[in-house]
RNA sequence: GCGGGCGUGGCGGAACUGGCAGACGCGACGGACUUAGGAUCCGUUGGGUUUCCCGUGGAGGUUCAAAUCCUCUCGCCCGCACCA
């Protein structure tokens, strides 16, 4: 007898799958398609539990839909532009290009050892000039779509570093490279028209029932949809419009100030020549200096200041003063407030403060409130006063009159908000694609022309600690001429935020080779959507709206014929060791290397895939680990033994069928939990219990043809969890094809079918008895032989039978009283 | 504060539409084989005052029957957070 030798078996059939490009797939009109896509990772260096967690769920799908006969749709790739190289080349003086081709072939080394299935030859990488080709043009379409625009913003500044940062990259209101305070400066950036798609993100989350709610909600808060009025009040000084947005027009005839963000473009000409001017101008200071986290956490104060100017209220003509407060951001709404202290919680509390008035324009229904006495803002539906002809309206109702007033009045409109932002997604960054534009001193911005993509990445550039693109002291790539008049001009220095990249990926792996064109319009109408995506939830908001926005453009372009690009999407949970996540700093790391050297990828696969249901955290354990590496020389063993007495004689019926029985329960409980629920954990816990269950009646005559479905059948149903040892005692049971181009089982009801049922005896809900009966009892018998069960006679003794309760094959319940 | 999720043995976790709580695995204990055991195999393993009783964070409720449904409450995790 042989031993599980995971260190040959594994490396053997990794080399013999890939020969026979087992796990490559073609567009098939004949079986139905399944595309399972897995995040792709950036290739960071090594793999981490979370990647082989990841990939171990997506194995276990597309070889489960496989054997189901789909035609499955497996790839993999890298999204591999980024900061982090570029940070290795300032750190170690490595290429951000040798050193992520480095990581990627480390990585693809540590994917194959772990057995994937995919089809290496779809692999594409974001950084590679056939893939960001594509990625450039798809800004051009954006572009010619009205929905790539240039736009003056206030960014993150380094004044030491004298570079523009991500907000990733402010830590605590400092650079995290060299410390110094971040400023605010005001740049010249590339955005994406996103909020143009806002309501259509909302709406089409509804068309994802195969979405974690989780997912759907933190993508509803984060587009933050309300509903409210834009409300004209107009400036004395200037006779200028300041429009406001409310969400509350029912409290108009509460407002007794107006608040301005510090930014906001009418403050300085506002202030200017008043006494406050510069009183005003230290705010701004202050207010630039802190980052938004900390100036607008509700743990910080508000604070603000009088600009010496008044506006004056549309609907009832009052003048009323104009500040500038810390709580108010430029960017949402209008970027000015009405405060209206009296309703709402926050201008009651600022008002306070400053000792502004306050004026109760609604009473709560059969209450009279006091301006002097209150304490805090009355914010519920009421009867509104003090507010003209509205009087006596309730505020419901007041919102929508107010509302419709105001419009007819030409004194506001009606207006939809929406927290989403357009997407930044300029970098002055070297690592990333090219953003494809060129600004000519005649023509002005000039998109480059499609059949001069790619713009090239230069290799030869010099990287210092600057911190400020190479591309910038770069001239070959700077200087070029003007698409279109073919005069001097200056390309755009920026790359493009690596979200764009990813943000269509999943497109090309349906034509990953084509030089023509991003994919092949008929590739992608067989394989889109994907019907299975699997990822962490931290990409919950980010990729997955940029994906879906960027879905919904290229669907009103033509370009693919699907609302969604995810129908299903898996959020799997975090890899914990001792209840924390895995971290350096923490020394809780366990690498994918180390387990795999030590028990091979089969067991590794195994046992993250059993510790845990793939949605929640799995807590690391090294003895769960030996768990599974035992189960799986056990099953080795099991094969062995048996193996050859396939050709044993019938010899014991009733044996047979309980061991038959066994076998299609589990194919049943197996189906159900993969197919159904991803429940792999129970999955496997169903397997063992056959293995279990075979072990034990082994020493006993079971005749060779059971013992041959029972080995073929375990093997069938442990493939996709452990493909390699599966697939070698496959092997070694004579077969010549691969396991994993084997159906999966199905479950035959007859031989699932039990000759007898065990039914528990309750008296009064408590447990009592148990009876085996011959299956397919009527109720009346079951109610008979439970009355006369010798358990409960006794207790039936002196009392009176109220009522009893049968579940057909089941259980009876005898009530007494 | 708002939204989402979760509380079950010593541990990870099972229990599908309410119907035997604790499957499977780990750990622990006992035994067999053994020079040895950190290998392997077999057995036991929620708690207790053990014909029975108590047990799914806690308190109520609905029901013949509740981990599961309802109400209240406590604790933990995650997301958003002065959003006008």
């Amino acid at each position: 007898m042989t031993h599980y030798d995971f260190k040959t078996i594994e490396p053997k059939w990794q080399k013999r799958w890939e020969e026979q490009k087992l796990y490559k797939v073609d567009e098939d009109d004949k079986k139905p398609k399944y595309y399972c896509l897995e995040m792709f990772p950036y290739p960071s260096g090594k793999l981490h539990m979370g990647h082989v967690r990841n990939y171990s769920i997506g194995d276990v799908v597309a070889r489960f839909k496989r054997m189901k006969g789909y035609n499955v749709l497996h790839p993999m790739g890298w999204d591999a532009f980024g900061l982090p190289a570029e940070n290795a080349a300032i750190k170690h003086g490595i290429h951000p290009a040798k050193w992520t081709w480095d990581n990627i072939t480390n990585m693809r080394n540590q994917l194959k050892q772990l057995g994937i299935s995919y089809d290496w030859d779809r692999e594409i990488a974001t950084c590679h000039p056939g893939y960001y080709r594509w990625t450039q043009w798809f800004f051009l379409k954006l572009y010619e779509r009205g929905l790539a625009y240039r736009k003056k913003s206030f960014v993150n500044w380094c004044p030491s570093c004298a570079t523009v940062l991500a907000n990733e990259q402010v830590v605590d209101g400092r650079c995290e490279r060299c410390g110094a305070e971040i400023g605010k400066k005001n740049l010249e950036q590339w955005f994406f028209k996103i909020t143009e798609y806002a309501d259509q993100l909302l709406e089409d989350l509804k068309k994802l029932p195969g979405w974690p709610e989780k997912v759907k909600v933190m993508q509803e808060n984060w587009i933050g949809r309300s509903e409210g009025v834009e409300v004209y009040f107009t400036a004395e000084k200037t006779g200028e419009k300041i429009p406001v947005f409310t969400t509350r027009p029912d409290t108009i005839y509460g407002v007794t100030y107006l608040v301005l963000a510090p930014e906001h473009p009418m403050v300085n000409e506002l202030a200017s020549g008043t006494p406050y001017e510069n009183e005003v101008r230290e705010f701004q200071k202050k207010m630039e200096k802190l980052n938004e986290i900390t100036r607008t956490s509700t743990e910080t104060e508000k604070e603000g200041v009088f600009i010496g100017a008044y506006a004056v209220n549309p609907v009832n003509n009052e003048r009323i003063p104009i500040w500038i407060a810390n709580y108010v951001l430029l960017d949402y709404g209008t970027g000015a407030v009405m405060g209206v202290p009296a309703h709402d919680q926050r201008d009651f509390e600022f008002a306070r403060k400053y000792g502004l008035p306050l004026k109760v324009v609604i009473n709560p229904p059969g209450e009279s409130l006091c301006p002097e006495h209150i304490t805090q803002a009355y914010v519920e539906e009421g009867i509104l006063v003090n507010s003209g002809m509205f009087d006596g309206m309730n505020s419901m109702d007041a919102i929508k009159a107010i509302g419709r007033y105001m419009e007819e009045k030409g004194i506001g409109k009606i207006k939809v908000n929406y927290k989403l932002r357009d997407w930044l997604i300029s970098r002055q960054r070297y690592w990333g694609a090219p953003i494809p534009i060129v600004y000519c001193q005649k023509c002005g911005i000039v998109p480059v022309p499609e059949d001069q993509l790619p713009v090239m990445l230069p290799d030869d550039v010099e990287f210092n600690p600057k911190g400020t693109s190479p591309l910038l002291d770069c001239e070959e790539f700077l200087n070029t001429t003007c698409p279109i008049c073919g005069g001097p001009a200056r390309r755009e220095t920026d790359t493009m935020d690596t979200f764009m990249c990813s943000s269509w990926y999943y497109y090309r792996y349906t034509d990953p080779r084509n030089d023509d064109k991003p994919f092949d319009r008929e590739k992608l109408e067989y394989w889109m959507p994907v019907d299975q995506y699997i990822g962490g939830v931290e990409h919950a908001i980010l990729h997955l709206m940029y994906s879906r926005f960027f879905n919904k453009v290229m669907r009103d372009a033509g370009l693919v014929h699907v609302d969604e690009p995810f129908t299903n999407l898996l959020t799997q949970g975090m890899v914990l060791k001792e209840g924390a996540k895995m971290s350096k700093s923490l020394g809780n790391i366990v690498s994918p290397e180390e387990i795999v050297e030590k028990y091979g990828a089969d067991t590794a696969r195994l046992f993250i895939l059993f510790a845990s249901p793939p949605e929640k955290d799995l807590e690391w354990s090294d003895q769960g680990v030996e768990g599974c590496y035992r189960f799986l020389q056990r099953v080795w063993r099991l094969v062995e033994e048996l193996a050859p007495r396939v050709k044993d004689p019938t010899a014991d019926e009733r044996l047979d069928r309980e061991v038959r029985r066994l076998v299609h329960k589990t194919i049943k409980k197996v189906t159900d939990d993969i197919e159904e629920r991803f429940n792999f954990n129970t999955a496997i816990s169903a397997i063992m219990e056959m293995v279990n269950g075979l072990n034990s009646r082994k020493e006993e005559s079971i005749s060779g043809p059971v013992i041959k479905e029972a080995l073929e059948n375990l093997l069938v149903m442990l493939a996709p969890f452990a493909p390699h040892i599966a697939e070698e005692l496959w092997e070694r049971l004579g077969h010549e094809q691969s396991i994993h181009l084997m159906s999966w089982p199905e479950a035959d009801e007859e031989a699932m079918a039990e000759e007898v049922v065990e039914v528990v005896i309750q008296v009064n809900g408590k447990v009592r008895g148990k009876i085996t009966l011959p299956a397919g009892i009527s109720e009346e018998e079951m109610k008979e032989a439970a009355l006369r069960h010798d358990r409960v006679l006794p207790l039936l003794e002196g009392k009176n039978v109220v009522k009893v309760v049968t579940v057909p094959q089941k259980l009876v319940n005898i009530v007494v009283k």
